[in-house]
DNA sequence: CTCTTTTGTGACAAGGCTGTCAGAAGAGGA
DNA sequence: TCCTCTTCTGACAGCCTTGTCACAAAAGAG
């Protein structure tokens, strides 16, 4: 029923053994053999088992994506770079949701570990910071490469974007649109991106010579609803912001949502700016000012760094872009 | 360094076959016995390698989910349901995207299951329709169910919603709310589903003695961009409809958008309504009046199915709802 | 009390592949 | 020509678990 190696070698002509090294690219193979493999193993549709290559070998050809994001654009996006370079590998790729607060979050990661033999991990924020997760790693010596963490790491590579730079720019942009009383929504307090945003963003205060209001700084939890509840808390003020910079989109599309429910035209009355240029900024009315955030790419760059030889941890900066849309604009005169 | 069923056998002074038979819950084992293994499981903290299991006996404790859809909400639904079912049963989830329309389509299904071993498939729309990745499922006797399919099939089971009754359940609140004048934005030509709510728009104005006008019904592919276009058409029309009824929430999305950029006021001067209450449904403004596909719990239920010993297919159909939300309202007198 | 059936346990092979090692064949040097 | 070194190939064991079978002990039947 099943095509073995043991089917394949028949076909050729050869031993196993010698099966096995075309199939793994090993050296020390005549060029004809090779090509009479190659033959056999395409007449017989041949693909071997993973499962006896795990058993037998030191790979397993599978890493794990681990994540606990509750933003399907951002985890698609992590995914699709993660799989495509896996593609590329011939390595699968196993898609593994944690709960990053739960009690044996190191226990189930460790049975991920040694149920699957994977070869290494991609952990996408928050997991990126979870202690119990990266001490579970280590302990097993397993490698494996963090997408945007919140914290250096020494030990293991990394991708990332520079949050702070870049909510730093927003900002700039919003004061060179004229505007001094910008609200800023946080983030979620577990990803450490939060902080790095909110860093930016009094920075960029701090150099126009603004000072920084406490209150014009809400705290959200990167969803639609917390982005809405931050907007209503903002425009109750009496000195209004004339713009609301939300450290993720979604929550700028709650911002938006409460403007319009008040009546309030954006731009004109408010500018709303987002982060992460998430396909939802595109669909919301108007467009999303926003920092376009390389997901994928930063995903599939960390695959690379997972699949390379190279020993030390490197450390990958990919650049990040702000992306002017119709929801800011000049504060009135 | 690993810890295999071995050491388990020696902490529990038992054999390894026994240990196997515990970690199975098979019978015969006497109830001191099992419990002294337990112990031994539980001290050493052992999981039992996947690729042993797989490669030694006749299940490989993974199952595949094979898409092919650029909704991320969609997809993340459909995850999510069969991650949480596959949890339940302590089976490994392999998330697989596929390109429907590529030439190996089946190689690359047959390749995946050859490697894998993978105990069933699930198969998300529009996967669920294409006869060459049908066809090699079957030819390799793999077990598999279907989610949405859009064609019947005697063999596997299935679950899905009925598309032309919710189609029809719109259309005909639309009607009910006083509009004559409805606009339909077809769905992608590849997706069954889309015939099913043209259907159920269709079969809704038939029963309310309203012509149907091809003129107001529009193609669309399922996503933000030629929704617009659509609406774009539709309202350039001299008699405009007064409300439109895209397939899915994202063309909806984009008939907002353009429904904003013309000056339009929804829903006082044009109703929009969509399909599928995914969370973007609520993240524009106003909120979609849209239908609510229960996609998690197909998702669930499918994977269910999957599981279920039954021999027999089994179709089953979940409720779906109908979401009035502020896109939609009375037509003006 | 013996004979059959059920229950409980272990020895051993097998599953499909890779790692190790040994040895053959060919290349290069003296 | 003989010897060494490199290139190429195959035999065989082993990875960790489950399936099969054999057998011992306990339970039930007559």
């Amino acid at each position: 029923m099943r095509v073995t190696i043991k089917d394949v070698s028949r076909v050729a002509g050869v031993s196993i053994k010698t099966v096995s090294r075309v199939m793994n690219k090993e050296k020390y193979v005549r060029d004809e053999t090779r090509r009479r493999v190659e033959a056999a193993v395409a007449q017989l549709n041949f693909s071997p088992s993973l499962a006896a290559r795990t058993l037998a070998g030191s790979r397993s050809f599978q890493i794990a994506l681990i994540y606990d994001n509750h933003s399907p654009y951002y985890i698609h996006a992590i995914q699709e770079g993660v799989w495509a370079r896996c593609r590329a590998e011939g390595v699968r790729m196993l898609a593994q949701p944690v709960d990053i607060a739960s009690e044996n979050l190191a226990q189930e990661i460790g049975g991920l570990i040694d149920e699957t033999h994977v070869d290494g991990v991609i952990l996408s924020s928050p997991v990126t910071d979870a202690p119990e997760a990266l001490a579970e790693l280590e302990r097993r010596g397993i490698r494996f490469v963090r997408i945007s963490p919140g914290t250096n790491h020494a030990i293991t590579s990394s991708v990332f974007m520079d949050d702070a730079q870049a909510a730093d720019d927003m900002t700039m942009h919003l004061i060179n649109e004229g505007h001094r009383r910008i609200g800023f929504i946080l983030g979620h307090p577990n990803h450490m991106a939060s902080d790095q945003r909110h860093y930016g963003y009094r920075r960029a205060l701090d150099r126009a010579g603004i000072d920084y209001e406490p209150d014009l700084v809400r705290p959200g939890l990167f969803d639609f609803a917390s982005g809405m509840a931050a907007a209503e808390e903002l425009l109750k003020r009496r000195a209004k912001p004339t713009a609301i910079f939300a450290s993720n989109d979604d929550m700028a599309a709650g911002v938006l949502s409460y403007a319009h429910r008040m009546g309030l035209d954006v731009p004109q009355d408010l500018s709303v700016a987002g982060f992460d240029d998430t396909d939802l900024a595109q669909l919301v009315w108007p467009p999303l000012t926003t920092i376009r955030q390389p997901t994928r790419d930063l995903a599939y760059a960390a695959t690379g760094l997972l699949f390379g030889q190279d020993e030390g941890a490197i450390h990958q900066r990919l650049p990040h872009e702000l992306m002017v849309r119709a929801s800011t604009t000049r504060v009135r005169p």
